[in-house]
DNA sequence: ATACAATATGACTATAAGGTCATATGACTT
DNA sequence: AAGTCATATGACCTTATAGTCATATTGTAT
């Protein structure tokens, strides 16, 4: 956490920071990301950094609670509606709110993409928490329910499952910026229709 | 690539480096691998190292490559199979393949892993150059061949599903490792049997 | 005006990195 | 024994980092 100095500043000296802090992190991820430059960028001294934050581990930790609160306003609305559509409905809607902030908010989910797939467990466990299970366990609640509406077929591995459907969205949105970059957002639909059409289905002929 | 005086070097010292380079990279992965700790666990100078290698980067790919043939030599086999098994026999022995090197190679597994999943684009051009597409043309192949065999869905996204059984081969040893740990290796087969159920079939009811 | 607390500052420390280079060593040739 | 060449060496260079701290500035309350 910040200190409260931290909070005492008037917003737009916060928002530089944070801005700042933002664009470093999205160009140089966590490890190679230099606090010189952020305190250069942002206009500040590197003393006063030090007045606001404990260390670079906390900024980091402060930005991505933010990415997180961020990403929450776009799956959160989705996630309300879990009760009532049925279960391809509501990964649908949350695959495509995925693509949505990433569409809109780039340098955010290139931050939160890259951290997710660090290897520096330590570093994941210190800044993510309890936070990171619990993605998981949503999709696992969600598929447990699917299965006893009989709208999933009972015989599959739930842990496994609800792990490739995680993963699936973070490919998904990948691929989409990778491999089909150029597109714009109307061409999200039909390809996580196509995704979810091999989920649905398989690829049996 | 090293230079000359590299390979003039008698085996044993040679080994030493390698071994060095791949505890070094396995604990610390690219960005914060340190020649100067390189070199003092292989017993050699400094200056010595720099007439082996160009710099950090030659001797990543040096040892990138030489995990990506360790890694050929599981999967070659299978893939000389192509053409007399259906498809999901193919997919079924390259996951198998995969974990199976991963179980008798972590350190080589961790490295390549942790590449892979790198967003320094200029790193991975530098290094794959041509080799990464190759994964997907070969699958894109595999894929175009199964539906003709009428084994696969005509009607699928043939990119995209290469991208996802790609990507499943990650997340089927990442599960194994990460989730499921402490299992032994009579326990992969039902796990990539599952997985592959999934994706033969889909997940609905 | 004075006193006090909060905030701002940048030179500074300590540490480590990748990479260089003049010199030393040792083996093989003549 | 002299000369040559590949190899070995570690002190050294530059550059960068995260983090510290004594001092200066500012705002506020009295």
């Amino acid at each position: 956490m910040p200190k409260q100095t931290f909070f005492n500043l008037p917003k737009e000296k916060r928002e530089r920071i944070v801005m700042a802090s933002i664009d470093e992190f999205a160009q140089y991820y966590y490890h190679k990301a230099s606090i010189s430059r952020i305190v250069k960028n942002a206009g500040i001294a590197k003393g006063s950094f030090y007045q606001y934050f404990e260390d670079k581990k906390d900024l980091f930790k402060f930005i991505v609670e933010k990415i997180g609160q961020r990403k929450m306003e776009y799956l959160g609305p989705e996630m309300s509606n879990i009760d009532k559509s049925d279960f391809f409905q509501v990964v649908r809607s949350m695959y495509i709110s995925g693509i949505k902030f990433a569409l809109e908010n780039p340098r955010l989910q290139d931050i939160g993409n890259n951290f997710l797939k660090d290897n520096d467990m330590n570093l994941k466990e210190e800044i993510l928490g309890e936070t990171l299970p619990k993605s998981n366990e949503i999709f696992v609640a969600l598929i447990n329910k699917g299965i006893e509406k009989g709208e999933l077929d009972s015989s599959i591995d739930v842990k496994l499952t609800a792990n490739i459907i995680t993963n699936l969205s973070i490919i998904v949105s990948d691929y989409f910026f990778n491999d089909a970059k150029g597109k714009d957002y109307v061409e999200i639909m039909p390809l996580v229709d196509k995704m979810l059409y091999i989920l649905k289905n398989g690829i049996k002929g």
